[in-house]
DNA sequence: TAGATTGTTAATCGATTAACAATC
DNA sequence: TAGATTGTTAATCGATTAACAATC
């Protein structure tokens, strides 16, 4: 019989943890070693009980009476969400979308290092977009297998990604970063993260619309 | 006494939308005229229930045996996201980001069109990007005004995100899409919504060391 | 009519919030 | 000790799922 270690920890604990982290590092940087649930909530705008919720999900503990150290939660949760040791990527698709990811450097603090692009265009291929070169897609399954890479971001346009995908799984990709609108699928075992950009964009449109409509209410 | 006209709508909810109205014009392109939630819902790896129940809240209605009129549909949840009438925006940082996000043909279809960039660096302002004009951040309030703008996409460096947001508050924007890691503090009445980037990463990051983890196991 | 599918009401599940004893 | 803060257990809230009558 296994042992379930831990019931899972919640997906809206895991999407929260990067801001604590981001509370955290500015606090260190000012010199604070010590923190208390309620004041990350504060930054926040977010509930005490809930911080502490969540940190304890990860299965830190503070001192009760005075908080929790400062560096010690930075690290515990870096390792918690795989962020201590730098995951190398490849970016898939090298158009504006794909440039403006692969010349981000924000991704370091999480763990991510795009090292290379990857492009079907032979105008695009053996340039370099921010520090870093552009290989022929043909080339993906040497390179994945070379250099042990696990990750693909997937910024083509939604008419290849499908069929990039497949090939990238079939190089040996093993989770992708999905900018693309698409829904991918991908064999068993394959992760696929999407980001969707559209959900925010839905989120936004339909409070401003709402806002839009209140203020015409109140003239 | 004010008649409450509705629950708000789920965020979740809105979350989805984006992806149905993506399945139902696939799907209007190849000529179909009527889908179920069933159908929906196995494109998208979905509950029919949980589809139908989206559906409903947003205030369609179908037809029993039947399904869903495609058309509209689709009309119906342009609508109800305020997708069917153009959102101009401006784009405020022009950076790595920032020139994807202004070169990024995709969100016309969400009803947001970006008609101009503005940035601090003189060696941008007066350059085309995507075939948008660069303009010097100082000109925000005059353009604002003149062109009744109420959406900033926010894609500065961090360092500069809160004063960049003060001042297009000052200059009359209603609305961010903060592309920034920032935490924004805005006044009230002022719509900020975030794209968490790490917040996604961060699924994708524990996801994969959890799948690791098990094939280590199984070896 | 028979089959398909909606939309409502109720049941379940999971996440957030509250209360409070334990502890520094 | 007094004040602050954690972490657990229980209560509440909201979203998802199930069941099924209504209807095309």
């Amino acid at each position: 019989m296994t042992k379930k270690i831990s019931k899972s920890v919640p997906q809206p604990t895991i999407r929260r943890l990067p801001s604590y982290l981001q509370v955290l590092n500015e606090l260190k940087n000012k010199g604070g070693s010590y923190v208390s649930s309620s004041f990350i909530a504060g930054q926040l705008q977010l509930e005490a009980i809930q911080v502490r919720k969540d940190l304890s999900a990860t299965g830190v503990t503070g001192q009760a009476g005075v908080g929790f150290d400062v560096a010690e939660l930075i690290k515990h949760i870096e390792e918690f969400l795989g962020w201590d040791n730098t995951h190398d990527a490849f970016l898939i698709g090298c158009g504006n979308l794909g440039a403006a990811l692969i010349g981000y450097e924000g991704f370091k603090d999480s763990g991510l290092n795009i090292i290379a692009g990857f492009d079907v265009d032979k105008s695009k291929i053996g340039k370099m977009f921010a520090g870093k070169l552009v290989f022929d897609l043909e080339k993906l399954g040497n390179l994945v297998s070379r250099m042990h890479i696990n990750i693909a971001v997937l910024a083509v346009p939604p008419r290849q990604a499908q069929d990039a995908a497949c090939y990238a799984v079939s190089c040996g990709i093993k989770a992708f970063w999905n900018f693309t609108p698409v829904q991918l699928e991908v064999p068993e075992g394959i992760i696929v993260e999407r980001v969707g950009l559209e959900s925010s964009l839905a989120v936004l449109s339909s409070r401003l619309k709402e806002q839009l409509k209140a203020e015409k209410v109140k003239r």
